[in-house]
DNA sequence: TCCTTTTCGCTACTCCAGTCGCGTAAATCG
DNA sequence: CGATTTACGCGACTGGAGTAGCGAAAAGGA
């Protein structure tokens, strides 16, 4: 089944979305002008349009490229899993610039592909977080009166409130108290 | 101490906002031109910009209006107050179309004095929740453990983090799964 | 080889945010 | 009164997102 007309160029992709990564690093995501991602990769800037209807998009390509598979092998503790999990979590927010982060969340309101895309992203460790929750109360090492879903939002939930809303700090102490008041004190 | 020069028309701020009001019910904040809103209100686009410095700003300023004074008086259930004010802080989130929360939200990672508006529009609903609970605290009624304001994060950051990230519905039974996963069950 | 199909580059365009400079209107001060 | 100060309207401008149309290039098929 070959395709009957003119083939892509291969390259343009790449091209594409690592100017598009140069031009961020440089100049942070409102600057990201997509006339200037189209010259440094030596591209038109219709050719572009063609492959990212948006500009939203194309930063989206940009962003799923660089996820790389998150190892996690849950143990038998889910106060370290947890742990580890949000800031896992915490740390890619904070890698990257606020602004960006804001920018797609309005995009992903704005734009329903988008807004997949964004879910996407996430849903691997959300998952992974739901089943460590899960485990802990079949285990009773949590409460079983809460639902998970909700306990997840509650652990996740305020990373984005601090990162977006109040703009107070994300540390390792954060996590620790989010995690802590979750799962309640630790018992020695 | 009178001002010298000529003074501002007292009739333009009023006129603007209810123009971008208009506007944005009418098409939805993306939509919001300011040319067009300087059109409906009789007023010149420079005479915008010379009152708020951006679109942001203005859109802030005209949600800053609807604010009304929210009349709340603790009683001696913590559980009965903290499902009030989230409640509140939901329906108010919830009356606002979502672009436009997250358009301000981008908006206030953006711009730090926008960020300024934001959280002084909240600051007193928020204070008011780690007031509650901090007095829960004290009276035994909560488990002391935890950061109060951790606390409030865990209970209004899902609110957040429901409506711009995963999209999911904030219905009344939510906000009583949060309580309720905060408090723990109800004692009868 | 010629025809068709699809991609690509290019130019030109619309719309919008935000800025600048100018002429003028409305106030105060002397 | 005139001089000064500030607000306002107006028109022109920059730069960026996104679109439209055209001609040329690169493939497959007859």
């Amino acid at each position: 089944m070959v395709p009957r007309g003119r083939p892509r160029d291969a390259g343009v992709e790449g091209r594409v979305l690592d100017a598009a990564m140069a031009e961020m690093r440089a100049r942070g995501y409102d600057a990201i002008s997509v006339d200037r991602v189209a010259e440094r990769a030596g591209v038109a800037k219709t050719t572009i349009y063609r492959r990212w209807p948006s500009k939203a998009e194309l930063v989206m390509a940009m962003i799923a490229r660089l996820r790389g598979g998150v190892p996690f092998d849950p143990s038998d503790d889910p106060r370290h899993d947890l742990t580890e999990l949000v800031t896992g979590i915490a740390a890619t927010l904070e890698a990257l610039p606020t602004t960006l982060v804001a920018d797609l969340t309005a995009a992903a309101a704005r734009e329903p592909r988008v807004g997949e895309s964004v879910r996407a992203l996430w849903a691997e460790r959300h998952a992974a977080v739901t089943a460590v929750i899960a485990q802990a109360q079949t285990d009773g090492l949590l409460p079983g009166h809460a639902d998970p879903r909700v306990v997840v939002d509650q652990l996740v939930g305020p990373l984005y409130y601090r990162l977006l809303i109040t703009g107070e700090p994300i540390d390792p102490a954060y996590v620790r108290a989010l995690v802590h008041s979750t799962l309640g004190p630790e018992q020695s």
